[in-house]
DNA sequence: CATGGAGATGAACGGTGTTCAAGAGATTTC
DNA sequence: GAAATCTCTTGAACACCGTTCATCTCCATG
């Protein structure tokens, strides 16, 4: 068995037994002696493949925006009037709280994860930008004279607002909304929002 | 000195001390003998004033909360029509951005920390209810037609969309935004979100 | 003043992530 | 093919964490 192999073979078993780990117990029930015991290695090997069990998170977290990025496939053709746009930016604000429902504590590490530097992997970044061309689309149909930087920065905003209302949803410490409920909120938030920047952009 | 007395004195000190620790360098700064050294009692008397260092980071969030209060005083007299509704909304958004901008790892705090046994005490819960009435007021007056437990519900999502915003354009991870471009993405959104409720009471 | 009991103490306990000297094994070299 | 080299692997050890508890101290009370 070649090294890399082994390297490569290492660090997938590593991956899955986190995965399993902050599936379980979420990011907390993350330990490196269960880990090692659960890939069958060493402690002292998954510093071999990963620089902490911090990498190890990154890696775990970069599947998990896969793994969403796959739920939210394109339905069919892109939205082309403004009423569309905004039920294109309903579709993926439900389907955010459905992800964030189904894999819960996953979800949920993307961001109670804080990195010790402070810095983030670009390849990290590139992914999280790559997601946010979902809503750029439809905003910019939207919202015709949004364009480049402003664009992105309100598709961020935008974000911003369903991902606020679906974190603290979730949060039993602030509250602890049914699922059914949840999303009738998301879904009159968004459209409610759609209409009013579709208004602004009218004056 | 009465044995109460000096219970209350370690009680405010070991606060104190946790204020400077998370001011300065976040939750993850609290440290049980830090925090001894620092109030000047031994690690072991933390523990004959609250339960472990959960409840003393609860204290401490309690006191954020109350002073995040102080710095959102209804200005005037109460907004009367949809338009100042609008207006109160969008100062209630800033004011929560400001306070989060100039007390960040404080504010952190509140969101980041996670109750071990994952309750929290009612006195918590209540007093986050009451700064949600700080919203419902308004609200009320742009929805006539919300009451109760929607109403409720609303301003809490409204509220989301805010935190939101703030909680992601903070945050290093995401994106840093600077500070002035993040109040308008705030004030823009309070008010297309706000505009959009009333079109939608409309229908 | 003696006594009881509650508060204060800090070493010790169990747990964490991370390191590193030592051993094992694959790869290269002659 | 044997020896040397070098990388990967190992798990005990390290530093640090929150928390506990036998011990001591000190104060209010009888």
């Amino acid at each position: 068995m070649d090294l890399d192999e082994r390297r490569t073979v290492l660090r997938d078993k590593l991956i899955a037994a986190a995965e399993r780990a902050i599936a379980t117990g979420g990011l907390p029930a993350l330990k490196a002696r269960d880990l090692a015991q659960d890939a069958g290695c060493a402690v002292g090997a998954i510093y071999n493949v990963f620089p902490d069990l911090d990498g190890l998170v990154l890696a775990v977290n970069l599947r998990t925006l896969t793994l969403f990025e796959a739920s939210v496939v394109p339905g069919s053709a892109p939205p082309q009037g403004q009423e569309e746009a905004v039920d294109e930016l309903v579709r993926l604000a439900l389907a955010y709280l459905a992800f964030a429902q189904a894999h819960g504590r996953r979800w949920r590490a993307l961001f109670q994860h804080r990195t010790s530097g402070g810095v983030v992997p670009d390849w990290y970044r590139a992914e999280q930008g790559r997601l946010f061309s979902y809503i750029e689309a439809p905003l910019a149909r939207l919202c015709p004279g949004l364009a480049g930087a402003d664009l992105t920065l309100r598709a961020r905003s935008l974000f911003s607002c369903t991902h606020g209302i679906v974190s603290l949803g979730l949060d039993e410490k602030l509250m602890a909304v049914p699922a059914a409920v949840l999303a009738g909120e998301v879904e009159e938030v968004v459209r409610a929002l759609g209409r009013g920047l579709a208004a602004e952009l009218a004056k």
